[in-house]
DNA sequence: TCGAATTTGTGCGTATGTATC
DNA sequence: GGATACATACGCACAAATTCG
């Protein structure tokens, strides 16, 4: 490769790509095909793969085994309303699902665990005491939209019928109304905001790229200033917004 | 590939990310070479290549060209707090720069603008009409930390003292104190948080790199739901949280 | 100062598996 | 089933950057 020039992969990437901004191949239309690119660039093959994988890394396509590469349809971000907790909402999703009246459903697994590091700290114990972890995937529209890990203190939950955040009489509810019925009174929660790449394994599971960006909310509910659940959040950056509702005082 | 495996490439990058992730290769530390994991791991230099390609994309680690590859600094987050408007605090930056007591500077430019589609429809205006137009960089100890661009419509504005955010009797007050000044009464506001690769203009002034991610916070304020003021805030992910404390009603 | 060894980054050719049409 | 196309994988080559004696 000359000085100054580009490598291969990145100037058949660059010329796939205004093609797809300027129009010329717009949303669900077919790239060519790894062999066509090589005859028509005069590439190898690596190149060719190179550089569709730079364009799917970047999320402009996507790759679908023995069918073709196709321009992605770039979604209209979503809005996640994350303030505003309404008791008669049946969800512990519901900071998570509202959004313009969109239904959505979740599956969810829970295992006893003991602290990290990092969950003992947020939830004000000690490393290795004993928590409920629960892992939802939230899906929107049948579409996988929101992971969600959240760890409760078996200290507080243990030997009551709210143990299990999705059984019970009130399972399923939130945290809200499961630590009400335990006559734990939440009074407040912060969530703080951050961005990241997806780990694979977030990525897989929200149909998106490994490498992906994704919102990451750190959320801990409090009753009297002290913490009873804490939750890591993780949303695809590219699909929604998280939106906060705040009076001024 | 037998059914129900994992790509090699992907055995690979795992085990490294939980080398990296469990502290045995701490930041800064060199991931065995290219040459090196082919043979611990018994692989292609193909899939040697592609592990680390994973593991980069993910942000863990950055290669260095004739050198090696190297495990990244997390930086330690800082904390933005965004909700909780104080009146007595003498800066526009209030909600940026309040963090465990940090102080901070900024610098500002203002100028008459016609509003965009984008911004009109924030601020319930026509595209055409009149703003004034002001672009923030606020520092944290000297160090480029934030970017804000802020519209407000003159038609609000014109004509009074607070005309330009940094002028006149209230200057540099915020927008709260600077709407009260003309008997406009802000009542809450909106954040929509985002992530997004910063463009080459945002990182070069926050001092990063292109392609890192930022925080995109559209702010708007509202007095009597009539948006008064909206504004796009910049982040760099990489070392800032926004964090927002809720109540529970 | 020079040069050799190492390492990343890029590129090539090929082969095989598997999903889709 | 056959043709097509992507996904993964192997082995190799070379340039550029770095490191180190």
């Amino acid at each position: 490769m000359p000085f100054g020039e580009q490598p291969a992969y990145l100037r058949v990437a660059d010329d796939l790509r205004r093609k797809i901004l300027e129009g010329q191949l717009p949303p669900h239309a077919r790239l060519p095909s790894q062999a066509r690119i090589r005859t028509e660039y005069g590439v190898s093959d690596t190149v060719a793969l190179e550089a569709r994988k730079v364009l799917m890394a970047e999320g402009f396509v996507e790759g679908r085994s023995g069918s073709g590469t196709y321009v992605r349809e770039r979604p209209r971000q979503r809005r996640i309303i994350r303030s505003g907790y309404l008791p008669t909402a049946p969800s512990p999703f519901r900071q998570e699902q509202a959004d313009e009246g969109v239904k959505g459903t979740w599956e969810s697994r829970s295992i006893q665990d003991t602290a990290s590091v990092d969950v003992a700290a947020r939830l004000r114990i000690e490393p290795g005491d004993k928590v409920m972890r629960t892992h939802y995937l939230f899906r929107s529209e049948s579409e996988p939209a929101l992971l969600s890990t959240s760890w409760e203190p078996l200290a507080l939950t243990g030997r009551t019928p709210v143990l299990l955040p999705e059984e019970g009489p009130v399972g399923g509810q939130g945290v809200v109304a499961r630590m009400a019925a335990i006559d734990v009174r939440v009074d407040h929660l912060t969530e703080e905001v951050g961005a990241r790449p997806g780990l694979a394994e977030e990525t897989a599971a929200l149909g998106g790229v490994p490498g992906h960006m994704v919102i990451e909310i750190r959320r801990t509910h409090y009753a009297s200033g002290r913490p009873v659940e804490t939750a890591d959040v993780v949303i695809p950056a590219e699909k929604y917004r998280a939106v906060y509702d705040l009076p001024v005082r």
